[in-house]
DNA sequence: TTTTTGTGTAATCTTTTCTGACATCCGTTG
DNA sequence: CAACGGATGTCAGAAAAGATTACACAAAAA
């Protein structure tokens, strides 16, 4: 749920990105024009990605490396996420995202977890709990 | 131990923190220049801050609405971090750490974490237990 | 063989960041 | 009060990073 914010952050520039995934700029924007991801953008029209990119582009390299080609990794990310039986509440915390501009996920972000966190730092057993799954 | 590998990563632009922290690029500036924090730089010299950096400046911003002036929040993060008796085993870490390059770091979180977070998704267990100290 | 894919590379433009300087607001202090 | 120093705003010019587009090309597919 708040792991949803957490994990679709808009945080690093595609610099930082070819570094942790030894991809080059031109896969990545490759992949993304293939629909494989869907970076954030800035206001000047920079890309953003967030954690979830970042684990879905170590997916594609992967799959890239056993020699598949986009239209298989399309194939297998989606038995990835098969989405099985949507429940009402699946539904609505979709929505509830679509809904959420970047500038809204970073304030939550700031609010839940770093405020609470710099102000109070004897209350962090509940953060850590809650951040334990910030990747995945 | 590895903790300190990804609270240290350097991994985001200053707009980036800029919008997390609620922080001026001003302000975050005139902290590094007086020793609040030590963001990383790529080769450009471009600042590239890690999550302590972030959490950091939150501690700086909370204490700065206190009223409290850099050298009084000095003081108090210096208290923070009493710099106990330093074991053994801290002060190897510490050397360690000091010998790795960002490229390094990043090398390093590449493949104990998401790399295999990418290829193995049943293997998470681990994973999660180790980030579970991503932050704090 | 011809076509398609995935990636490299170069050119050009825009966005973001950096540094340095100067201005300003405000407590402190003489 | 007047001067001063601390913290921040703002601006200018330069540099870095990123965006887009176009062209090239090897390898795989048709």
């Amino acid at each position: 749920m708040s792991d949803d914010l957490r994990r679709n952050m808009a945080l690093f520039p595609i610099g930082i990105v070819m570094k942790l995934t030894d991809l080059t700029a031109r896969q990545i924007r490759y992949y993304e024009q293939n629909g494989l991801i869907q970076p954030a953008r800035t206001e000047g029209k920079q890309r953003l990605f967030s954690f979830n990119d970042v684990d879905r582009l170590l997916e594609v390299k992967a799959l890239i490396e056993k020699g598949l080609n986009i239209a298989g990794i399309k194939q297998v990310l989606q038995l990835q996420d098969p989405v099985p039986e949507q429940t009402e509440i699946t539904v609505s915390s979709e929505a509830k995202r679509k809904e959420l501009t970047e500038q809204e996920l970073h304030q939550l972000l700031k609010q839940q977890i770093f405020f609470s966190n710099a102000n109070r730092p004897s209350e962090h057993a509940l953060i850590r709990g809650e951040l334990s799954r910030f990747f995945h």
